[in-house]
DNA sequence: GTGAAAGCGCTAACAC
DNA sequence: GTGTTAGCGCTTTCAC
């Protein structure tokens, strides 16, 4: 890297060309792989350009082939570590795959359709959602746009476009499985208000297990989501003075909340007295205080499954729409 | 929104131009926030794109502007919750000031550099990079580019460059105070191998204070970092056998795993045996388990002046380069 | 394998 | 206030 006279002007493709002695199309060539160039031309191509600290502007490529390799994540709920475990797993595999994320956290006072014209805006490839709030209209907006759409953890309520989801039934029973397992024979689950799809559906699955089994199960429903909403159920199982009883929560962060306000507030033995299991397995259900047993979602794999869904979609835009489950499993560590 | 065939070839402003009777430009400046154009054209324009489903290309105008307001995000450890907020923070901040983040997640086999290189060929806008791995040549590049680059958390290393950090020294001051204000004879610090600036100056300052009030303080060094370093830390501390110490840790993170290994594992009660301080204030760190005593850096504070300096910067590109500091402040929970 | 020319969709002078 | 013209930097037929 030499240090040259700082070219205050923006270094472009013409300028490499006539350096190195040759078309600007050859310049093109010398940067596209697989493209039709001679070894020699290359060569002298990248000679000319690194001395001059040239870049191709992918704006501009852009602009000429119609595809930037921008995705677009639309996403909020970063304050929940397993959230924040699947953008960060979104994110690199998006650049490994050769797309570069654009990052776009639902705030307040923008809402999930603004943020999607902005990208639209951007001529994404593509757009992931990984959000809560319902996404209306936005599924047609990139459909008459032709852009590749992909739900994350949405659900099937909108059956004409792709998704990927974790296995929330097989989650919900496992769970259910595990806690009557361990003798419990009341079951309990937490429902946060404002809970999302994959947190009704782990429920329903959880209780219809519960039934199949012909253990009572009964569901339990807080206002506050998260840690706080835990708190709030701990009081609620408490105050139930149920024998025993087994709790499953949709989210590691609700029962961390419980098992938190059990111990400290009600002096509740865990799992002697109540038993607990999760969903997620976020970093800290591992921790000491917690060891709490819980169902594992891959977050790389649902990186992993939502870029490969992104590249088919654009390899065969008017596929029939895909539904991609992920699997989980039973992470046991002493909660129940 | 009426549904018109598909336009399944792109909408130009050319085909909004003709639908409106007006002219390219036209409808360029109804699109342009305060450019000149009667209200009645506007209107008409506007009607004409909504209803082809116009949108205007940003990629092209960003060409044609030589300015695309995308700002890179180079970041690490998203894994660390208080990262992850700050992430959160930064991308809302962005947005908000009419930036559009890209994200950029350091993984094995990608290292800054290269995702630097990414980001230029974008003709991003600006460059934020919050990351422990020296940004080495980067700086460079981004001068020889024109493009701003603020570094968050980075330290007075690169003094050619805007620096925004959190007021390390007076966090590692505070905790001092607070920890020999509770009685603590016995000062410790415990740093992981891999710690980066703001850990070593944290550490730096809380040692300095401790021997400007004539108190006994000591540096244990873990190879972990994070949660597990706070265990090794945890059994070195036991290990030692001091009475009633005081112990900081640079990362709340760091200090959950001192605070959980104590209790299981050593059966160490806190803050009765030992005092802790943390730092970065987690949500995690207010938890019924935790109630850790903590160091307070806000997470918008540093968004809200990450995306200043970058405005400024680019109103003002050869201005001298600013070093920003954000406050700091004790959070008392008990763990002291 | 290489160059010339046309054009991706937009904005910015410049006339009117 | 509005239309015309000329690019922004790149890729891509199409000849050669």
């Amino acid at each position: 890297m030499n240090k040259l006279a700082l070219p205050s002007t923006i270094v472009t493709s013409l300028d490499v060309a006539q350096r190195a002695g040759v078309s600007r199309s050859a310049v093109s060539r010398a940067f596209t792989p697989g493209a039709s160039v001679s070894r020699a031309t290359r060569e002298k191509v990248h000679k000319a350009a690194s001395e001059l600290g040239y870049r191709v502007n992918l704006l501009a490529r852009g602009l000429n082939k119609q595809r930037t390799d921008l995705v677009g994540m639309i996403v909020s709920g970063m304050d929940n570590p397993y959230r924040a475990q699947q953008i960060d797993a979104l994110a690199k595999q998006l650049v490994r795959q050769g797309f570069r994320p654009m990052l776009f956290c639902i705030d307040q006072g923008m809402n999930e359709e603004q943020l999607l014209s902005i990208l639209l805006n951007y001529q994404v490839t593509g757009v992931v959602i990984t959000s809560d709030a319902p996404p209306v209209a936005i599924c047609e907006e990139c459909a008459r746009m032709h852009v590749p759409l992909t739900l994350v953890d949405r659900g099937d309520e909108l059956p004409f476009v792709d998704r990927i989801n974790g296995d929330n039934r097989k989650g919900g029973r496992l769970a259910a499985d595990a806690l009557i397992a361990t003798g419990r024979h009341n079951l309990i689950a937490v429902q946060p208000e404002h809970v999302g799809y994959s947190g009704r559906m782990r429920i329903g699955a959880f209780l219809t297990r519960a039934k199949e089994k012909n253990i009572p199960a009964k569901v339990i429903h807080v206002s506050a989501r998260e840690y706080e909403g835990g708190h709030e159920a701990a009081a609620l199982i408490v105050a139930d003075k149920k024998i025993r009883p087994g709790v499953f929560c949709p989210s590691d962060t609700l029962a961390l909340g419980v098992l938190d306000a059990l111990r400290t507030n009600y002096a509740v033995r865990v799992p002697e007295e109540i038993g607990l299991i999760g969903y997620d397995d976020i970093p800290q259900a591992a921790w000491e205080f917690a060891k709490l047993t819980t169902i594992k979602q891959s977050a790389e794999d649902f990186a992993a499954a939502t870029v490969n869904m992104l590249k088919a979609r654009i390899s065969d835009p008017d596929g029939s729409p895909k539904n991609h489950l992920i699997d989980v499993s039973l992470v046991g560590r002493g909660s129940i």
